[in-house]
RNA sequence: GCCCAGGUGGUGGAAUUGGUAGACACGUUGGACUUAAAAUCCAAUGGCCAUCUAACGGCCGUGCGGGUUCAAGUCCCGCCCUGGGUACCA
């Protein structure tokens, strides 16, 4: 039995890959171009774990096979190396972020080289290179620069932004600033004082934030956001032509929250004033009983009474207490105050009472609402908690019910004077007509989307170029002094009061006016993670250039990206950004496309499965994991190098801490069984297995097929290593088809027979099928069930083996280039051409019908394929295995689908 | 609550357009080789029944209940469960 001694195969030829840079992107203008792109890591001190790699074998394998199909393959890396847990270590060590990112950087490039991939390195982009901020820098200040035309739908320069005519020069100033796509205001944003910064909405999950689950608070301060909401129906049609999965568009088109209805004005009775609402549903406009502002709402210190005023202001100040995470607390019953003023229903003249209640949300619509308890869930328990009227408007059947939640549905309008009987959906027409003609309100849109916060008091990130002078206001900092580097700081924590690290470096922030050098300061706050990643796709097409952030030639080459593989949790985040900031760049025609990625697929997240001990509670005992019940018990997580099969190797584990050193066991069966759970891959948990290992035991290839093998892409599965041992073995085997006992190649030149051309073509046509539809699982399959036909038939034909070499050459690349070279080849296998199927090997010219009676299956007959139905049919029936069922009755027709079934139906 | 995805042997999973369900692999069992173990190779392996002298068989079966069809894992209706997203969005 000959060896397969993979790690001298691997280590060869990837040495190999590199010193002959077999994977630099061609750019042949006779090919056509395929663009195939990973999510870029973030270079975490963690290092890859078997999850990361999942969608990089994928990609690597489309890379290496549209190469092989000819094409120019535009397959890059880089680093999205600007993030918070760079700076969070700098904070704790003082250590420079640049330095831990750059060290991170090498650890993640050796572990993705250990894999055998086929990128091209020459084009590595890192977010966090002042080479590469500049023009992160520079679309920010072509934002800065631009205004969203609402007749065009566009972004156009803010030189072309019509003024009003009366303005002064203030005012002026003032009018373009306010509609700058990158724009400076002050807002309610999420702070969150853990982080000591501000977040984005994208980035607060439930309240906390999404980055350590810290508590978010909102206050009002002073921010540079970005104009996303111009871009909501854009955003939302652009979606349509996407090749993404589904669950993504609904996410993005959830997130954007496009809704339909109408702005109705409320007057409110002894003030010169009116609440104007945002409503879907005008048809229920009868059944309005009260109106709630949101606390912060700017009318509410106007409208309150004298007698209000006290419970008011106590309610106001409770409520700004409250984190998001309280306010949105579902379970809590509805809290609110009178304010002592009412407002008049412009339809039918009633009088009602206005409330202040949190359940309204100052960000949403106009932050007020017409409630209706019997049509809104939320109004109808306000209503229940206030004891105030509930009206049924909307019915199901045209009847009155004794309402005991709100009905939201639609139906027959009832309880509204003239319209009674109208089903709801045409009253809602027909009341935004007489609102419009009554010049009452108007019909509306309105989104959940908002804009886009964009400045972070942090100091590892992109810094905003813009200066702050005392005579012209914010300016930009002019192009040819771009990139505006990072400086040095001392201290790299963020501030109580949220000013910026960068504040503390004076000589930076010292600066003068480019208008006319008077003294000025820089900006100090930075660009969220997000905003080097809204565009790297963009500079892997010509990472060098130093003139623009990339040529129009190479972007129209590569652009967009034909498929973009990556995790499902960027949803409503970098995707939805990346398309935002792809559209300005489109409008101001530095982009020839108008959405950057058009098939998008997400691999599956690949989950750890942690295992634990159970330790008596106050003692150093620990009990194995079916005996636990009897006792009071602490899990906790064990290091799984410690565990196999879920057996505790008990000496390791006392070595494994000092304070297990005299731990003592109650053992089951003589072994200590721990318990298990399926959880987050993470450093915590000490369930991170890491590629390094695999690779170390099994190999680069093993691993990669392995990888795919598991399952569909998509899906998300625990990590096991369960079933490694069968694709190992199938390399093997695939070796051994060169190699005799000894290891000699056995080649042989005879011609190969019918059946070993068939066996092989069939494999290469379902193999190449297979990897155009990402099937990657069913292809290893194929090639297994083919090296086990070939090796039964005792196989060694060269023609038939240089074909099987090209076609495993995407997935196991080394395994291929060594045996391409013993077959006697000189140049890489990797440009190759990938195997074509040859059509008329795969003729067969009869097949084994399986015929059923009744549809159940109940013998196999063989046909010509040419032969006539009708014969078929014939045979079927004088066959003695369908005589049997059939019996003395006539059947009452045969089916014949030729090539597929015969079904006799009795 | 709402939206999305999914539910197939002991396990991971296959079945591309409705046409032989369980490919391929793991695991398990038995056998060969071996002083022994490991490794390797061979065979069996959805459940139940029949048979076990050999050859052949039968019924059930893709979360549950209905339906369409000559034929349903696949299509339709209703439900249950799991995973993910989202949440006072008026």
């Amino acid at each position: 039995m000959s060896e397969y001694r993979f790690r001298e195969i691997e280590a060869k030829w990837q040495q190999y890959w590199r010193q002959h840079q077999t994977f630099r992107t061609a750019e042949d203008p006779e090919r056509s171009n395929y663009y195939v792109l990973d999510m870029f890591p973030y270079p975490s001190g963690a290092g890859l774990h078997v999850g990361h790699p999942l969608g990089y074998i994928a990609t690597d394998i489309i890379a290496r096979y549209k190469r092989a199909k000819g094409f120019n393959v535009l397959h890059p890396m880089g680093f999205d190396s600007f993030g918070l847990p760079a700076e969070q270590y700098a904070i704790k060590t003082g250590q420079h972020p640049a330095k831990t990112t750059d060290t991170n950087i090498k650890r993640f490039k050796q572990q993705l080289e250990v894999l055998g991939f086929s990128y091209d390195w020459d084009r590595e982009v890192r977010t966090s290179d002042p080479d590469y901020y500049r023009w992160t820098q520079w679309i920010f200040l072509r934002m800065f620069n631009s205004y969203f035309d609402q007749q065009q739908k566009k972004a156009r320069d803010i030189s072309e932004l019509p003024i009003p005519s009366g303005l002064n020069n203030q005012e002026k100033q003032d009018y373009i600033n306010q509609h700058r796509l990158a724009y400076q205001a002050e807002i309610a944003v999420n702070w969150c004082p853990a982080l000591g910064t501000v977040l984005a909405n994208e980035e607060v999950v439930g309240g906390v934030s999404e980055r350590g689950g810290h508590p978010v608070v909102r206050k009002p301060m002073r921010q540079w956001m970005l104009r996303i909401t111009a871009y909501a129906d854009r955003l939302l049609e652009g979606l349509e032509q996407l090749d993404w999965p589904e669950s993504i568009k609904t996410s993005q088109r959830n997130w954007i929250g496009r809704s339909y209805g109408a702005e109705i004005n409320f007057p409110i009775s002894d003030f010169n004033h009116a609440i104007k609402v945002y409503t879907t549903r005008p048809d229920t406009i009868f059944g309005v009983t009260y109106m709630v502002l949101a606390p912060e709402h700017p009318l509410v210190e106007k409208i309150t009474t004298t007698e209000q005023q006290a419970q008011v202001n106590h309610y106001l100040v409770t409520t700004s207490k409250k984190s998001d995470l309280e306010r949105s607390d579902l379970d809590k019953t509805k809290t609110g105050v009178f304010t002592g003023s009412y407002a008049i229903n412009p339809i039918n003249q009633q009088k009602i009472p206005i409330w202040i209640s949190d359940y309204v949300l100052i960000s949403y619509g106009t932050g007020a609402v017409m409630a209706v308890p019997g049509g809104d869930q939320r109004d109808f328990e306000f209503a229940v908690a206030f004891d105030l009227p509930i009206i049924q408007v909307v019915s199901e059947n045209g009847e009155e019910e004794d309402l005991d939640t709100a009905y939201e549905g639609h139906g027959t309008i009832i309880n509204s004077g003239e319209y009674n009987g109208l089903h709801s959906k045409d009253f809602t027409k027909v009341i935004i007509e007489r609102i419009e003609k009554e010049a009452l309100g108007k019909a509306a849109v309105n989104y959940k989307l908002r804009d886009w916060i964009f400045t972070r008091q942090r100091y590892w990130g992109e810094p905003i170029p813009l200066i702050h002078t005392q005579e012209d206001g914010i300016v930009a900092v002019p192009e040819d002094q771009l990139p505006v580097i990072l400086p040095e700081v001392d201290d790299y924590k963020p501030t109580q009061d949220g000013q910026s690290p960068l504040a503390k470096a004076e000589d930076w922030v010292n600066t003068s006016s480019p208008v006319d050098g008077t003294p000025a300061k820089r900006e100090t706050n930075t660009m969220p993670q997000w905003a080097g990643s809204c565009w790297y796709y963009l500079r892997f097409a010509d990472p060098e250039n130093q003139q623009q952030l990339a040529d129009q030639e190479k972007l129209k080459r590569w652009s967009p990206v034909d498929l973009y593989v990556g995790g499902a949790e960027h949803a409503v985040l970098h995707l939805l950004y990346a398309r935002f900031w792809h559209k300005v760049l489109y409008d101001l025609g530095i982009v020839p496309h108008h959405e950057p990625f058009q098939k998008l697929v997400n691999q599956g997240m690949i989950q750890g499965r942690s295992n634990f001990a159970y330790r008596i509670q106050d003692t150093n005992t620990f009990v194995s994991y079916n005996l636990r019940k009897d006792y009071k018990t602490t899990p906790i997580h064990v290091d799984i190098s410690l565990c196999r099969n879920d057996v505790l190797d008990v000496e390791a584990f006392k070595k494994w801490q000092p304070d297990l050193a005299d731990a003592e066991f109650v053992l089951e069966d003589g072994q200590y069984i721990c318990g298990s759970e399926v959880e987050k891959m993470s450093k915590s948990k000490l369930n991170v297995v890491s590629p390094d290992d695999i690779v170390n035991r099994y190999g680069a290839d093993t691993l990669r097929m392995y990888e795919m093998f598991l399952g569909p892409l998509e899906q998300g599965k625990p990590w096991s290593t369960h079933g490694i041992d069968g694709v190992f073995k199938f390399l093997r085997k695939f070796w051994n088809l060169f190699h005799d006992e000894l290891g000699n190649l056995v080649i042989e030149d005879a011609e190969p027979t019918a059946e070993e051309l068939k066996i092989t073509h069939q494999t290469i046509k379902k193999v190449g099928d297979d990897i155009e539809r990402l099937s990657l699982n069913t292809c290893v399959s194929s090639m297994m069930i083919c090296v086990n036909e070939l090796t039964a038939l005792k196989c060694r034909k060269r023609a038939i083996l240089l074909e099987l070499v090209k076609l495993i050459a995407p997935f196991a690349p080394h395994l291929a280039e060594e045996l391409w070279q013993i077959l006697g080849n000189e140049n890489s296998v990797s440009l190759e051409a990938f195997p074509q199927y040859q059509e008329e090997y795969l003729k067969e010219d009869s097949y084994e019908y399986p015929v059923s009676v009744n549809g159940k299956m109940r013998a196999k007959m063989t046909f010509a394929l040419d032969l006539a139905p009708k014969q078929i049919e014939q045979e079927v029936l004088a066959a003695e295995a369908i005589k049997k069922w059939v019996g003395d009755k006539t059947p009452k027709k045969v089916i014949v689908v030729p090539g597929k079934i015969v079904n006799v139906v009795v």
